[in-house]
RNA sequence: AGGCACGUAGCUCAGGGGGAGAGCGCCACCCUGACACGGUGGAGGUCCCGGGUUCAAAUCCCGGCGUGCCUACCA
């Protein structure tokens, strides 16, 4: 394999495809609950059926891909759980469009008939983002993948639900619940998004029965008075202490209401009187039960006015709205109308306007559940990374209300309760054969399903055969970290939190790792609309999956959204070919090369990189295991262009080329084979496709770079001589080069050199180095000078080691050289003027740590010296003028 | 209304009490035997404003201004 050549450029598209069937058969993604390797072990969030993968999807299985596949080359055993979620009423609605396309609904196949056609719509489409996350290389254990619907994960379902009833966690009542008229369910808070909603606030007059006058009552919602049954004002308010002791009719339907008085009105807004509906407004709802109050539903499930509207039945909500403000007005009853902006909720599903409406449904007393979820977190079992949104979750922990997860659809989890015409309820976990009460063998099962929440709570154990007792549990919960967007905190995290600790006695994981959303290039939320949307797969065909994914990394710094923008995609995609280039040039240089110990006798820029490999290693391991993705990515990106590539490989080719040295030849071939082995390695979790292609061709490869240990150094493997050696060539080199650069001199006329170094061993080093700056200065061999006798007519570059001279007769304008310099005079004044201003300050010296202290006059010191030398220099300069 | 972020180079953003950083863009030169998706050099910043703490503030605190987002039952 590593004899093929190497085209120019990368092409991802048939690389990636090759290597992920590779892992895939290799069983390389299987984890095994009987391994003797520590566990570290992820649990997807599971997209949703109907899922198409977007940027949100791309950014959180890449964070974790990113991290399997460190934790694996560091030698745990990772079990990376994936499937997905049926999704209630998404897939529903997507199901019930194609059979609307088709003339039909629902009801038209009858509940069950439909389920199986849900059944057979997610055989047929429901692995397309399945498909897709293997476009993105996850390294998910997909011999487990799960459906919160299949059999096993509908067992814990009903398990749990039977359970939370047993212990009177779960009961039915009859509530106030959003309602989706268009979806026909109930929804959660959660699920009702509000928005800003520019509307009327309307001022109707409620008559009183047996004396003149009326009471203004204002509203946002005039259609639901016909569901008051009462009329509320604060008994604190003045404009209502004498009120008469009488009773309102109501307007339109001329039904009577009584006038209450509670507090909880405010004397602040509109007139200070409330419309009591309690069959359509929560508040209204928890007055009407304080004061025993009737309850008039009004509407329909469809949001159409019902037979208690009188002369309004039949018409649908917003168009009774209409008809009754212009009755209203006939009747001299509406007193005014405003402009009003304020905030309404929408189906999350499909935006159309919630209802509240009451009804029965089913809920979760979470109380109890949250207090432990927050003990959790306080308490560190939980870490949530970053820490501020440990304000978030307690907050909402704090504030709780119990959950409604009844939902009037037909795709989920039926709710396991029965009904017996004698009016007992059973909960069971199996089909009961009859009414334990009276006998009866005819039960009605619940029609409602279970929200789609309730089972992606039980994701972490579930999903790992709960509640069996199983060798997957056993060694892999709790889990090691959840990756997620803080815009599911509430709905997924903070109840597989309750739920995980309430049945399996221990939280579902130890970290929580929150990113960040990914918006467009101007910071709008991506969405359809919109039309902004980047699509991930156009992406990772135009650019090559590994590039997405560093560029993901690379942008994922902590707390802070993400504006993805192709342009920098494109930046990533270039430093995928600069690596396939230094691979082109690696592995033409290892062509006669066969793998063994590097032999004795190393050059400076082999040691060099080795302990800057190592380094780099180590700071990559630090921030992948501190969730600092994009310090990782930055990290061995500098390392790999502006180290390895510009450096490096440069100062190598000196010693790969020398025919002359054989075995200075050999040692290099075999750094180079080793510090690529090891940039291949780093560079995996990010870019696992380029990666494995490459560790593929070196000589001597053996298996998958997945199953390759991490390439750790630790700090004895440093070497800092070299380091700080390279240090000063790479200065000499890089002083030269600006001189050449700014005295404007052609890249091809090599120039002469004059040294004078200023510090023992200097000389030794630099002429040890002299055939490597010769080369990559394109200067020609060093000439020495004495301190204090520096060369006629040269352009010089002050470094605290070593002042380098680089004699320019006949080559350039000395008042050009001028110029350079007294801007580097300028420079470094300006440079070294605030250390110059703390040490003349008194305070300083005596408060400031003395490291600090010293630090400070090292740095001017090194400062005054390189001025004075600069100045000499272009007194020199001058004097040739 | 409350809460949480953010304001640093032309753009997008890292950093976070003691030497202003990156990528892209820009300017100049260069097809040097891995790479023009490249190389070398360079220009460019009152780190939003105002106070405070400190020997020292872009960084911490307070107050503005601006921008996002989240939460909320005032009809």
């Amino acid at each position: 394999m590593a004899s093929d050549k190497l085209d120019k450029s990368y092409e991802p598209a048939a690389v990636e495809r090759r290597w992920y069937e590779y892992w895939e058969e290799e069983g390389l993604f299987h984890a095994d609950p009987a391994s003797e390797k520590p566990p570290y072990s992820i649990v997807i969030p599971p997209p949703n059926v109907t899922g198409q993968l977007h940027m949100g999807h791309a950014l959180n299985n890449t964070m974790q891909d990113i991290l399997c596949r460190y934790k694996r080359m560091t030698g745990f055993e990772v079990l990376w759980m994936p499937g997905t979620d049926h999704a209630g009423i998404a897939t529903q609605n997507v199901v019930e469009r194609q059979l609307a396309s088709e003339g039909k609904d629902r009801h038209d196949l009858g509940r069950e008939a439909f389920i199986e056609r849900v059944w057979e719509w997610r055989t047929e489409y429901g692995g397309k983002i399945i498909n897709q996350l293997k476009r993105l290389g996850a390294s998910c254990d997909w011999q487990r993948e799960r459906f919160t619907m299949d059999e096993g994960l509908s067992k814990a379902v009903r398990e749990v639900f039977v359970r939370l009833y047993e212990e009177g966690l779960v009961y039915r009542g009859d509530y106030i619940i959003n309602w989706c008229p268009r979806c026909h369910t109930a929804l959660s808070d959660l699920e009702s998004e509000h928005e800003e909603v520019s509307g009327g606030l309307y001022y109707i007059r409620y008559p009183f029965k047996s004396v003149g006058g009326y009471l203004v009552v204002a509203t946002t919602r005039p259609e639901t008075l016909l569901g008051d049954t009462a009329v509320a004002v604060n008994p604190d308010d003045p404009r209502y202490a004498d009120l008469p002791d009488d009773i309102v009719l109501l307007p339109l339907l001329g039904r009577e209401l009584p006038i209450i008085q509670d507090t909880y009105v405010s004397t602040e807004f509109g007139t200070g009187a409330l419309k009591i509906t309690p069959a359509h407004d929560p508040n209204d709802f928890l007055i009407g039960q304080k004061h025993g109050l009737p309850s008039v539903r009004v509407m329909d499930d469809s949001g159409t006015i019902n037979e208690e509207g009188g002369p309004y039945a039949g018409l649908d909500r917003f168009e009774a709205r209409k008809r009754m403000l212009e009755d209203l007005e006939a009747q001299d009853l509406l007193e005014n109308q405003e402009e009003y902006l304020h905030s309404v909720g929408h189906c999350y599903r499909c935006k159309t306007m919630v209802e509240p409406i009451l009804s029965k449904q089913w809920f979760v007393k979470v109380a109890p559940l949250a207090a432990e979820a927050l003990k959790a977190v306080q308490e560190g079992d939980t870490r949530i990374v970053p820490p501020q949104w440990e304000k978030t979750y307690y907050e909402w922990m704090t504030n709780i209300r119990d959950w409604c997860v009844s939902r009037q659809i037909w795709w989920g989890h039926r709710i396991p309760a029965w009904y017996c015409a004698c009016g007992e309820v059973i909960v069971r976990r199996d089909t009961p054969e009859a009414c334990p009460e009276c006998g009866n063998v005819k039960l009605e099962q619940e029609t409602d399903v279970l929200d789609t929440w309730f089972s992606s709570g039980l994701w972490p154990f579930s999903t790992m055969g709960w509640p069996e007792d199983t060798p997957e549990l056993k060694k892999f919960y709790p889990t090691s970290c959840l990756v997620t967007a803080f815009d599911i905190l509430f709905f997924w995290v903070a109840r597989m939190m309750m739920l995980g600790i309430k049945f399996m006695g221990d939280v579902p994981f130890k970290d929580v790792y929150i990113h960040a959303l990914v918006r467009d290039a101007s910071g709008q939320k991506m969405s359809k609309s919109t039309g902004n949307v980047i699509d991930p797969l156009t992406v990772m065909d135009d650019f090559g999956t590994d590039a997405f994914r560093f560029t993901l990394a690379a942008f994922a710094a902590q707390g802070r959204d993400i504006k993805m923008s192709e342009e920098r995609i494109a930046g990533y995609r270039n430093f995928v070919n600069k690596i396939w280039n230094a691979a082109r040039f690696t592995l033409m240089n290892l062509e006669d090369w066969t793998p063994g110990q590097a032999p004795a006798g190393l050059k400076l820029q082999d040691r060099w990189i080795l302990s800057r490999v190592g380094r780099v290693a180590d700071e990559v391991a630090q921030a992948i295991e501190e969730y600092r993705f994009n310090e990782a990515a930055s990290a061995v990106y500098q390392f790999v262009w502006h180290e390895f590539c510009d450096w490096y490989l440069e100062l190598a080719k000196g010693s790969l080329y020398d025919e002359a040295d054989p075995t200075g030849q050999a040692a290099s071939r075999t750094v180079l084979a080793q510090v690529f082995s090891r940039v291949l390695r780093i560079l995996h979790p990010f870019m696992p496709f380029i990666s494995e292609e490459l560790w593929q061709r070196l000589p001597g490869a053996q298996g998958s770079i997945m199953t390759a240990p991490w390439p750790a150094a630790g700090p004895e493997e440093r070497d800092e001589a070299a380091e700080a050696d390279m240090q000063l060539v790479m200065e000499v080199i890089g002083g030269i080069r600006n001189i050449r650069g700014e005295m404007g001199i052609n890249p091809g006329q090599e120039v002469p050199l004059v040294l004078t170094p200023h510090q023992d061993g200097v000389a030794d080093l630099l002429e040890d180095q002299a055939a490597r700056i010769m080369s990559l200065a394109k200067t020609s061999a060093p000439a020495w000078a004495a301190e204090g006798s520096p060369p006629a007519k040269a352009a010089s570059a002050a470094l605290p080691q070593v002042t380098v001279y680089v004699p320019l007769e006949g080559l350039v304008d000395f008042a050009a050289e001028e110029a350079r310099l007294a801007k580097k005079l300028a420079k470094l004044e300006k440079e070294i003027a605030p250390s110059q201003k703390k040490l003349a300050n008194e305070g300083f010296l005596a408060k400031a740590p003395a490291a600090v202290v010293a630090k400070e006059r090292a740095k001017v010191a090194e400062a005054e010296d390189k001025i004075a030398r600069v100045q000499a220099g272009l007194e020199q300069v001058r004097s040739f003028l």
